[in-house]
DNA sequence: AGCACGCCGACT
DNA sequence: GTCGGCGTGCTC
């Protein structure tokens, strides 16, 4: 009897696609396995076999699979069931999730290249892997490190996810080791997620002297060919005991998983974005490690609500660690109230008189300075003071941000840069004048007041590669500048030991985001930067400068109270139905035509509203209204936190389905946000 | 997402 | 008369 194959072909595409298997091609196609396809008049894709039937599709030519790439399957049975997960939950296409999953070289016709390439691939990584584990050494743990490592160890017994909420330099990464050895001598896998930026040389070098050739790293900024190795790798016979990788690397296959840790859990830079499939790798990973019978531990110094909600309902297990390693104390932060000072005319610039006295000791001592500011670039943006005119990026709808070095405007948010106008282009005014601060003019300020210390920027202009960030953190800590001044860059968790100020220029621009989790996420921020401050025996000094010194999230932060932050931001969610109390979907519908945009989102907001009542808000513009000369419509569903996430989906498919329907609504584009950040 | 097919404007 | 613009519709 005739075979056939259902396919995943990796395009964003909901159906599946069924190929007949030639006699000859009959052993080797089975679950898992790549296969070459015909696509279309002309192209060919490598698809993965999903099913192998004998149902003999109705309705169209069949046409033949041409290839099999595989002996063995190269996605096992697990990855599967995580896959089908993330399509489902993430409402997107399995093509779409194939994407994601696997390294573009298993997804190329072509085999790799050949000899030349095959050096590169060798010694690519051959720097990536040690040669002898140093066995366990310099890592007893301390006795509150103990503790929290048996009431972790107590709390799995019954939990399948634990949340450790240890405070800045409470040594949680000791922890980490002492379990991921636990784990490996049961013969247990282990993975261990951290956001991008924060999986540096630093933790890598560290766990590779205790695990040495067992560890396999997973970073989205290695070659590919070192992605596919790892990959098949982790295929083999003998693969890698433990992983530690960005968020994508919750797609390698596991085939012992008994552990997984995701360190830094309330980033939100866990959530992806853009493309699809837009998921959370904290909480896919969570679901991964229960897939595989693993458990989860959940490591910050400042839980998500989310997850710190889990926690205090019992759901998840919870272990706190209040101590400094080796007692070291906390930073004294000191709030500058920058309003009043403005008004008193006593800024120097954009600094306080208390934050260049502070600046100005720690270089008199030898001692170096962190400056933090959120944003990059010389100005917010540029003005014309005569009639308001502001260059926006023509093709996405955002304000363009002024580069004094390059004496450019640059689109943040599609990288395109432009010239500046010589004069104003509305009224003619020749000159515009520079609106806010960034961080190219806090280190053009700093170089007049302070014209002998030596700075350094770190921000995705100066640190675009992972070779010069990495760079600019080992120059730093070896003292070859005195001040850093960087973005959200320098929260990462770096432990620089000579730092004793750290200086908050402007806690205002991401409090009043218009974003329900801007207090959360200010407190998060400023919580891990203020961690910065501080060397052994030797108390460190926070200089925030705010306009809203009496502020709570301020209060909060300068107490270091976390559980005051947690329950006024958990009755704000709760009155305007915000998460954890409820699930937010957005929905994006994209259309090249403006009035028609506007008209099918209203049209779509009607529909939902027939279904979900006032659970629909919108259509709203997003942030950004235009990308890449489409015009951008977003509604948003608040969905009760017990109600069946997939009764919800499938009447989202309903409505979806019925707009489409509509002549109208041709050339349309809808998909969706599950629980967006 | 590609890529071909198709139906209208400016050229040899 | 034809070349080519990119709108639209399909891919097992």
């Amino acid at each position: 009897m005739m075979r056939y194959a259902d396919v995943i072909v990796p395009l964003p595409l909901h159906d599946s696609y069924t190929y007949s298997i030639p006699s000859a091609l009959e052993s080797s196609v089975r679950k898992g396995c790549r296969v070459l396809v015909p696509f279309g008049k002309s192209k060919s894709y490598v698809g993965i076999v999903h099913t192998v039937h004998t149902k003999e599709p109705q309705g169209y030519e069949v046409k033949a699979i041409k290839e099999c790439l595989d002996t063995f399957p190269v996605v096992t049975e697990a990855q599967f069931r995580f896959w089908q997960w993330i399509a489902q939950y993430y409402a997107c296409p399995l093509g779409d999730v194939m994407n994601a999953a696997l390294p573009a070289r298993l997804k190329a016709d072509k085999p790799a290249k050949p000899s030349s390439k095959k050096n590169s691939v060798a010694t690519d990584l051959d720097t990536h892997i040690y040669k002898e584990s140093t066995g366990c050494g310099f890592h007893a743990l301390n006795k509150p490190q103990q503790q929290a490592f048996d009431a972790i160890r107590q709390s799995f017994i019954t939990k399948n996810v634990t949340l450790l909420h240890g405070i800045t330099s409470s040594g949680k990464t000791e922890i980490y080791i002492h379990l991921i050895r636990q784990a490996l001598s049961e013969g247990k896998q282990v993975l261990y997620l951290l956001p991008e930026i924060a999986l540096t040389t630093q933790i890598t070098e560290r766990l590779r002297s205790v695990f040495g050739d067992q560890m396999g790293v997973f970073h989205s900024k290695f070659s590919d060919a070192v992605r596919v190795a790892v990959y098949r790798k982790q295929l083999s016979d003998e693969p890698y005991q433990l992983v530690l990788g960005v968020r994508s690397s919750v797609f390698l296959p596991f085939r012992q998983l008994g552990l997984v840790i995701v360190d830094e859990e309330h980033e939100v830079s866990y959530k992806q974005q853009d493309p699809a499939p837009r998921y959370h790798a904290r909480n896919a990973a969570i679901m991964l490690a229960h897939q595989c019978g693993a458990k989860t531990l959940l490591g910050t110094a400042t839980p998500s609500l989310e997850s710190f909600q889990l926690a205090h309902t019992g759901r998840y297990g919870y272990v706190s660690l209040t101590t400094r390693y080796l007692d070291c104390q906390l930073p004294k932060i000191e709030v500058v109230d920058i309003k009043r000072l403005k008004f008193q005319k006593q800024m120097k610039g954009i600094f306080s008189p208390v934050l260049i006295e502070s600046i100005g000791n720690a270089l008199t001592h030898g001692e170096q300075v962190i400056l933090f500011l959120n944003r990059r670039g010389y100005a917010n943006f540029l003005m014309c003071q005569t009639c308001g005119w502001v260059p926006r990026c023509p093709h996405c709808d955002v304000s363009l941000t002024y580069h004094k070095k390059t004496n450019r405007l640059v689109c943040h948010y599609c990288g395109q840069a432009y010239m500046l106008p010589p004069s104003c282009p509305s009224c003619g005014e020749p000159r515009l004048s520079d609106v806010g601060i960034g961080t190219e003019k806090v280190e053009q300020q700093i170089h007049r007041h302070f014209p002998e210390a030596t700075t350094v920027r770190m921000d995705i202009d100066t640190a675009h590669t992972r070779a010069a960030y990495e760079q600019i953190i080992t120059d730093f800590s070896h003292h070859q500048y005195d001040i850093l001044i960087g973005t959200q860059m320098v929260t990462k968790g770096l432990d620089f030991d000579n730092v004793s100020v750290v200086g908050i220029l402007d806690a205002d621009t991401m409090l009043h985001l218009p974003d329900f989790r801007s207090a959360e996420r200010t407190y998060h921020v400023l919580a891990q930067v203020a961690g910065r401050a501080g060397r052994r025996n030797h108390r460190g000094l926070v200089v925030l400068q705010t306009r809203s010194a009496d502020s709570d999230i301020i209060a909060h932060v300068v107490h270091n109270d976390y559980e005051s932050m947690f329950r006024t931001q958990m009755e704000e969610r709760r009155q305007f139905h915000y998460p954890p109390f409820y699930r937010l979907i957005n929905i994006y519908l994209r259309h090249n035509d403006y009035s028609r945009t506007e008209q099918l989102a209203h049209e779509l907001g009607d529909l939902l509203r027939q279904t979900f009542g006032d659970r629909v808000l919108g259509p709203d513009r997003p942030a950004v209204a235009r990308v890449r000369s489409m015009y951008v419509r977003k509604l948003m569903l608040k969905i009760e936190k017990q109600a069946s996430a997939n009764k919800v989906r499938s009447l989202l498919f309903d409505i979806q389905a019925r707009l489409l329907q509509q002549p109208s609504a041709h050339g349309v584009q809808i998909y969706y946000d599950v629980d967006p950040m």
